[in-house]
RNA sequence: GAGUCUGUAGCUCAGCCGGAUAGAGCAACGGCCUUCUAAGCCGUGGGUCGGGGGUUCGAAUCCCUUCAGGCUCGCCA
């Protein structure tokens, strides 16, 4: 189905085509004054000012075409040359049955690539094994599972990657730890302490912030035994299998509680195989040369405002690193799932690494000229006080025990509203852990990802205003709606997609022609959210539609009104505005309860 | 020092490839539950869009400059 907004555009170009102008300046855009129009189109200033003729003019020309175009019901010029538009309710309510007829609401997935879906990796896990996940990893699994769902549901195939952290110096680390405690065996709870404290120990410092000499032995031993580890020592793999087993598990169990899932659990150990053949050929194609004992790979390019330092993709100890093992995974994706496309998702501190090296990943030609590579980084998640979060105590806070005690306080706050007569422990203890995952997840997403932004447990349990609970309550109330209107009828119940949507139901009152513009609005606001990779843009555009619903909702009587037809044109409207929020939650990444 | 990002209401944030009177939410204040879920709706107050220049008929938005803050800057990830 074509986008509303493209409609809007076409019929605007021909009406300056037919007024004699340069059809390209016949854009319409939202209006910024709703007390005036609804869409306008600010095309005839900057044509005049081409032209060196009067805006109003040119304004007036194109209206004068407009007059018999059926989509808008409204065109008029107004000084200096603005022509205010409204969307005619019998096109509007046209489009809306439109919509309501389709499965996927209308929305036109992506181009096909040879006849098939586009592949798009993401990679957005950022865990490391042995260390628990903290707040610091819940922004990566919230956007990253929200822009894999956003590209399924634009029609790629997206695969999602945790790409766990499993071949580094925390493995070194804990081996050395597990040695200078005698200790062999050991559980996840041994694990959860041990490397805490062995990264300590390990950046022990004295008074001037100098390492202390046991830190640095430490260290040295550590490095080493990530070397060993590296070259399958059997005593550190055996270790490191161990390790690998409890992590994971504990890992996968964290990520299901946040409905983040992954279609691959690869680690950086699974891509050692290709390290050795891929650093020889890019040294073999002088791609890369040794600088100071490393194997680097040099990556400015003209036009950088700044010399970038090499990327080094092997240390002079002969350990690989990030570089390294972030190439050689590319290098597997190449070779198993040939993608059209790569989305990486971290903390925007990393922005130059990444850089650094899809520069070398194109220079040595591990990815294809047509390859996008795209990295998104996102801002610090900082604490009340505008600095990194931490807890009370001043130690990192776990991701469980946050997301349990945002479940606590919904359930507090469902408590203070609903008895338990109307809902149950058990039930309210459910909707506490949907709807409290949907109040963290929103308030994340709702924030443009590349900033920072300050997490407020109050503010986002406070459940008012622009939040996710704010959302499913909106959803829950049509749910309730459309449930005691199917219980109305004779035959018990209705079909919610399909409805077509009256005029009538448009044109009634301000708020549902609010509502139907908005709802119209779906497909470019998915389309732009996909092409920006923004999130936000969707909490926003949901958040919009609830207001207009629950204005909506206030002013108006659905159930009991008494014209029959009126009422199915009230549930017809409602029920596609369900759908488009339902729809929209999901790409977010998360549900709406069946009461609240 | 260099690069980069940020600065919008008391607080948290939208708006940023130029448009009309800069928008929300929270907090404050005032209304609205015998009627579809009040986690809601309606209203009031609150702003030199960090400062200064420039481009333009028109700037929060583009350019320059300046101030403040964050982050990054070859062998951690």
């Amino acid at each position: 189905m074509r986008k509303l907004a493209d409609i809007l555009n076409e019929k605007m170009e021909q009406a300056f085509e037919r007024a004699g102008l340069d059809a390209s300046y016949g854009r319409v855009n939202i209006s910024n004054r709703p007390d005036l129009c609804e869409y306008q189109c600010n095309g005839a200033m900057g044509l005049a000012k081409a032209m060196h003729r009067k805006p109003i003019e040119l304004a007036q020309a194109v209206v004068e075409e407009l007059k018999s175009e059926p989509v808008f019901s409204k065109a008029e010029a107004v000084m200096p040359g603005f022509i205010n538009l409204d969307l005619s309710p019998e096109f509007a309510a046209e489009y809306l049955s439109d919509m309501s007829r389709e499965e996927g609401l209308g929305l036109e997935p992506v181009e096909k690539k040879e006849g098939r879906e586009p592949i798009i990796i993401v990679d957005y896990g950022g865990a490391n094994v042995a260390k628990p996940l903290h707040v610091g990893h819940l922004r990566s699994a919230v956007i990253g599972e929200s822009i894999k769902r956003l590209g399924a549901r634009m029609g790629n195939r997206m695969i999602g990657d945790v790409h766990l952290g499993d071949w580094g110096l925390q493995m070194g680390l804990i081996i050395e730890e597990l040695k200078d405690r005698g200790q062999t065996e050991f559980d996840l709870s041994d694990l959860e302490e041990i490397y805490p404290a062995a990264s300590a120990k390990s950046k022990e410092a004295d008074k001037d912030g100098k390492l202390t000499e046991r830190a640095l032995e430490f260290k040295e031993r550590a490095l080493e035994a990530t070397k060993r580890l590296q070259s399958g020592d059997p005593e550190c793999m055996e270790i490191w299998k161990r390790i690998m087993e409890l992590s994971v598990a504990d890992l996968k169990k964290n990520y299901d509680s946040l409905d983040v899932s992954f279609e691959l659990w690869k680690g950086e150990s699974d891509v050692q195989k290709y390290i050795p053949d891929m650093l020889k050929d890019m040294e073999e194609r002088h791609i890369a040369y040794e600088s100071q004992g490393a194997l680097v790979v040099d990556i400015s390019e003209p036009g950088d405002t700044k010399e970038l330092p090499p990327c080094i993709v092997r240390k002079s100890d002969g350990a690989s690193l990030y570089a390294t093992t972030d190439l050689a995974t590319m290098v597997e994706r190449e070779l198993l799932y040939k993608p059209d496309a790569y989305i990486y998702i971290a903390d925007q501190r990393q922005s130059l690494h990444y850089t650094s090296f899809f520069r070398v990943a194109r220079k040595a030609g591990i990815v294809r000229e047509d390859e996008s590579l795209r990295f998104l980084g996102f801002g610090t998640m900082n604490g009340k006080d505008g600095k990194p979060f931490k807890t009370r105590e001043g130690g990192v806070l776990r991701l469980s025990v946050l997301v349990k005690e945002i479940e606590d306080r919904v359930y507090e706050r469902i408590r203070e509203s609903r008895s338990e007569e109307e809902i149950s422990e058990g039930e309210a203890r459910e909707i506490a852990k949907v709807v409290g995952l949907a109040a963290l997840k929103y308030g994340d997403l709702s924030n443009q990802a590349s900033k920072d932004y300050i997490f407020d447990i109050d503010r986002f349990t406070g459940f008012e205003g622009n939040t996710g609970p704010y959302i499913l309550y909106s959803i829950v109330r049509i749910s309730s709606i459309l449930k005691k209107y199917a219980d109305s009828l004779p035959e018990g119940g209705f079909e919610e997609k399909g409805l077509s949507v009256p005029e009538s139901a448009v044109d009634c009152s301000k708020s549902t022609k609010e509502l139907a513009l908005l709802l119209g609005r779906y497909s470019e606001t998915i389309e732009l959210s996909w092409r920006e990779l923004a999130p936000h843009k969707i909490c926003q555009y949901i958040y919009e539609i609830s207001n207009a619903f629950n204005s909506f909702y206030h002013d108006t009587k659905i159930l009991s009104e008494e014209d029959g037809e009126k009422k199915a044109g009230y549930i017809a409207l409602l029920a596609l505005t369900k759908r488009v929020l339902t729809d929209c939650i999901h790409i977010l990444g998360f549900e709406a309860p069946e009461k609240m």
